[in-house]
DNA sequence: AATGAATGAGCATTCATTCAT
DNA sequence: GATGAATGAATGCTCATTCAT
């Protein structure tokens, strides 16, 4: 029955998200399911009815997150502006959607953590982190015009990810806070200055 | 007393290496003391005597760990050689240390995650990474001829050292591993080569 | 839904009851929470999800305690008989009681010390005392023909009822065994003799 | 040597005087060694060397304050002047004494419970009140013109040092306040009157 | 599907006591 | 006699998971 699998996907919606919030916020392993169940509105039973443990509930929303993720940035990617507005798009988007909802920062920080000790989680991070080189190799290739696949697009690439990441890791960490979308911009900028020079 | 200091400190060391081991091996949460205590070869009783609680444990731990840290790298940048050369030298001496003992990298992201919970572990991780940015500050000044307080130089810095967090990060999690020492060499070879070009 | 309540207050009062027998038997310090589990024939969760904690366990044995004693007490002094026929009545039915289960003595002594400690369960001592001295007034004035609420009155209520207090303390404590009742009923009879006799 | 011997003796009492401090604050079985070691200014080898264990010093600590209290009885009961006013001076000082450090009914409502469980502190406790009675006796006996051991006698002074005890313990666990002395003293006076009433 | 009472293994921490110095 | 670091059994409480209803 449609009607049924849809309240099914709402139900575990509505439980990725309060168990999103709750993680954010008490990290993986201080998030009791009570709490979760107290977030999502709904009883322990019915959330033991659709996930069968903890972990099987954190392995679905770092699938659902990491889907999500991929989605909005091969959107971005497979715009029509020049490669270079694309990039500098992407970066403003995904700093912009962190400022706005930092908690997003912290319970991927907390995912990644977990991930070291789940591996159907890890593996998710891990081709999502491929998927997302990929991604950032189309742009790079298109701006330097070389292959996509060539070893010193991917080397570039793979430096921008990192450089990605490791910028929202500082920011989320950071006690005394600062402009994720500028110190972004003005990265990708020089880069992308680089990249247009003849030469590179 | 010295011989008590000395007695003192090099069960502090003790344990802080046993602990060390656990966190990377199992994670904090799913360490036990009880581990702990089997792997520092003392007592429980031992263990509550140099430390309070679990957290505290934790956080003495990532203080001296990150104090290593910096020395080690201070040592490296002042260093008599060119600053291209010391710039390469960190980051091979960083990519090796860590190859020879990936239960390190494990072992930070699980403390980061800590630091989301623990103001007093964030508050570490936050002071080593300016004071990380200060360092390489000072290595593109002089590989650039600027001041290392100079705006620009400052947001290279940031973003060489956010850089090589997110791809150790990733060389951590990543399922296909790939060597981490000439991924950062080859990045960095290619920022330093831009830095030497006239214009930048 | 009543069941469910119902089934509810019926494990409250089972867990008060191995409660009460294992504080007695051992005190509230040196009573584990498993020794009240195996007594009760419950299950550890359970016992927590009925009650908080150890310390909360004990206040809502002490109001249970205290309320059904003072229900049993205003039962008596409600009766049709004469006031000296119902204090004699009183008196004895407390001393049988007692002598039947000494270790309610040794339960309530237990209690007592405990109230020093813990705030809540001293408020109950104190207004259950402050309501037995009220009961005994009403005896008493009856008695001896005045106001239940004259000076006079109230410290003969103190005392009398103090004294039954400090006698069964020293029952309880007695390495010599003695007839709790007797003991009672003589100083009663005497304390009575007195309220008749005129100028008192 | 006499002067070890002293010295002995001075630690000792500093320990009793710091263990009944902490036992009238915490309670016998929330006090911890640490805490009697920390309040007595001595170390814990220390306290160790005096005592062979917790349970040894309770018992020590109740030794001690009951002879004190004996002798001070025994001092009052033993003064010139007539009984009645003997007795009131005794209520008196008892009162007074309780009153200026109230941590004492506290220390001994402690020690009580633990008598319970401790057989030599239920010993000392034990003959303490039947010497309590036969000093009380002795008083009433020369107020009345009885024998001390009469048994109406004995239990006029049972009665009378059950209820001394039964005040003290509401008036340590009372949460409005009232004043120890005048009830005491009214009291008395009532009895002592009939005790001169003829017919009596 | 849904509820929430019940289960019980697990764990951080405490603290009386010991003992090498 | 005195010290205080070290020991380790003991224990209150948690919480993921189950299951009768």
């Amino acid at each position: 029955m449609t009607a049924n699998e849809d309240r099914g996907n709402a139900r575990r919606t509505q439980i990725f998200k309060a168990a999103a919030a709750v993680f954010a916020r008490q990290g993986y392993h201080r998030a009791r399911m009570d709490d979760i169940v107290e977030e999502s509105g709904l009883s322990k039973g019915a959330l033991y009815w659709y996930f069968k443990s903890k972990e099987e509930l954190a392995t679905g929303l770092v699938h659902q997150m990491l889907t999500h993720e991929s989605e909005a940035l091969e959107a971005v990617v497979s715009r029509p502006e020049p490669a270079a507005d694309r990039l500098r798009f992407m970066s403003a988007t995904f700093a912009r959607d962190l400022t706005e909802s930092p908690e997003k920062a912290s319970l991927t920080l907390e995912l990644l953590a977990l991930a070291r000790t789940v591996p159907e989680i890890r593996e998710c991070f891990s081709s999502h982190h491929e998927h997302f080189v990929d991604q950032i190799s189309r742009l790079l290739a298109e701006l330097r015009g070389t292959r996509p696949s060539s070893a010193e697009t991917r080397t570039a690439a793979l430096a921008l990810s990192a450089l990605i990441d490791g910028m929202v890791l500082r920011w989320a960490l950071a006690t005394q806070p600062f402009d994720l979308e500028s110190a972004l911009r003005e990265t990708i900028d020089a880069l992308v200055q680089d990249a247009n020079t003849p030469g590179k």
